[in-house]
DNA sequence: TAGGTTTCTTTACGCGAGTAAATTTTATGT
DNA sequence: ACATAAAATTTACTCGCGTAAAGAAACCTA
């Protein structure tokens, strides 16, 4: 790569010694010009090192290969986690991800999206806030852009839904610790933020009554996304209050769950299946850090790729089918129990 | 807000009954035009919904109105809260922050440089990877690009370092340690994946000379970023091995001692300050996680704010002053000892 | 080697704005 | 009310590339 640094696409076609709009198009698709021009372009190539300005490239064409993804939350891990997956696999496709954090803000969503908007994206795969978001704001937005839903459905929205089966992850921890131990009780927040802990409660309550339990959904206050201190509040006043009908707790989620087992361990009560152990502690998500609870955290996980790679699959394929879906599908995919020494 | 689409700002300008190049300049800087016009502009702003085509608008301005932000790992907590105050600030600037993590990977690290190349970014925020750094594709960039680097810092590059006094942290906590029982031992990896670990670990013997105590350094193996995992393997063969030359352990980094106190809980061993405990263990950096482990962990904190507030101003000064400081500037704030359960 | 196909080259225009220069309109102070 | 300064308009060109059309050149294939 040498010096003397080329301005436009003009000049690099001189020095290459081929015209301007072939240039172009090996820059769409460098399979779409013959062999040896190809050659000819990549040999300039790397010894001028230019690239297209993306700015006057986007101008013009329709669709642009920016692919939005929005998260509600970065700071949490299992977000982060899914990112990476989903990034990678865009930027194998040739688009370019662009990544946003809604960071729990409805405004911020709701700038996102406006952000969004002026970039043209070919596609969006967005997981919406879930309960904080702005409806109409999401709706209107699903309309002029293609839009993927992941992880937090929001009914009838976007070009498809793809996310994980909430029912299936209740159903094996609920079968898993009522068949080994007491029926647990189900642990979550009052006001959830997403509609993923709605569904989940509902499988808990469903599951109950197949295998003929007596359900006690316990609901803690506390509103906004830092679940761990939430749920360590709640555990410490209920554990605090003997208030648990159970020895077996459920919780929601694993980020609850690790609040609640910083809340046991202080507490002085003993998490786990031995027969020392006062709580059994079982949740939801095989978060990041599950692993490295006290004790370590027996939960289910998503397919974390599966999911991830599923959107990205079904937006290539809205994009492909000119931004609609003939009709909105829902994907979502089985849970898997992950057995570790909380329960 | 009614509907019909506005085209381009020409269609606009026309609607507005304003000119468009006092339209364009309403665009750059509202408080550029007179008070009526503005008001004109606004108001059929708000009946006509339209926005200038940023593609068509970056293509001719020297600097865009972007602005970078990388940072080596996103599924580590630490850096969403960065990355959240960060992007808030560049907003309320008027700026539009890109988000990228180089995921742990240089491959990464190099391709975001150069996709940040491509969307002419008026500056960069950039946390390096560190060790794992491709230095010459980083110095390269820092060249061509205005760039402030934060947390990880490397000898030169940049317009300016902002980051945390590690001797602050490390001196802080050994100080308090050794006051308070055993001198500590000091944990850390072999290979730590950034120049922070180095510092802490010189900051650490540095102290051990001035308070005359005999320094532990204990490097244990692995690579790559999963902190806790290795951790947590290293502790496990420490304590199955007797052999921790102290019952106080003084971690490098949180996610280390996230996995040091796993295996502790695993092994049976009691951490904390209390009559009843076999060890102690503190760390450095107040990851979010620090506060719900088991026992929860004295730590030393970041000034996340500060470092965050000052890396944006300082590139903000650096745009402003045209891409260049006279001379590079490195700022370190100091951390602020955080007193919990371990030790 | 002729004939038909592909692929390139030439030429030219469009996109949506930035921006400069000259001119006209509006605002300000006294 | 008038001179002056400030702001807006008109006009016209630029930027870097997409893209279409027509013709030239290179590529098969038989």
């Amino acid at each position: 790569m040498s010096e003397s640094k080329i301005k436009n696409m003009e000049e690099f076609a001189a020095i290459s010694g081929i015209s301007r709009p072939t240039v172009s198009k090996y820059f769409h698709d460098p399979a779409s010009v013959r062999p040896s021009t190809r050659a000819r372009i990549e040999a300039a190539l790397e010894k001028y090192d230019y690239r297209p300005n993306i700015y006057a490239m986007n101008q013009n064409r329709k669709l642009t290969k920016n692919i939005g993804i929005v998260v509600p939350y970065l700071a949490d891990p299992f977000f982060a986690e899914i990112v990476r997956v989903i990034e990678r696999r865009c930027i194998e496709a040739g688009f370019t991800p662009s990544l946003f954090s809604s960071h729990g803000e409805q405004a911020f969503e709701n700038d996102i999206l406006d952000s969004l908007r002026s970039i043209k994206p070919a596609g969006v795969l967005l997981a919406p806030l879930g309960r904080q978001s702005d409806k109409s704001a999401i709706e209107t937005f699903c309309k002029n852009v293609p839009t993927v839903l992941f992880d937090s459905n929001i009914e009838g929205m976007g070009e498809a839904f793809i996310g994980s089966d909430n029912y299936s992850f209740v159903s094996q921890t609920v079968e898993y610790l009522s068949r080994t131990g007491e029926n647990p009780c189900f642990f979550e927040m009052k006001t959830p933020a997403n509609p993923n802990a709605n569904k989940r409660r509902l499988a808990y309550l469903s599951m109950a009554e197949r295998l003929g339990l007596e359900p006690h959904v316990i609901q803690i206050d506390g509103t906004g996304w830092a679940f761990e201190e939430i749920g360590r509040q709640g555990a410490l006043k209920l554990l605090s209050g003997n208030a648990l009908p159970t020895d077996t707790v459920l919780c929601s989620n694993d980020r609850l769950a690790i609040g609640f087992l910083s809340a046991c361990y202080e507490m002085g009560v003993k998490v786990g299946r031995t027969q020392d152990c006062q709580l059994r502690v079982a949740s939801h998500d095989d978060h990041p850090f599950s692993k490295f609870t006290c004790p370590s955290l027996t939960t289910a996980a998503h397919d974390y790729f599966a999911v991830s790679d599923q959107a990205v699959e079904t937006l290539f394929q809205v994009i492909e089918s000119g931004g609609h879906l003939r009709n909105r599908t829902e994907t979502v995919f089985p849970a898997r129990l992950i057995m570790r020494d909380s329960a």
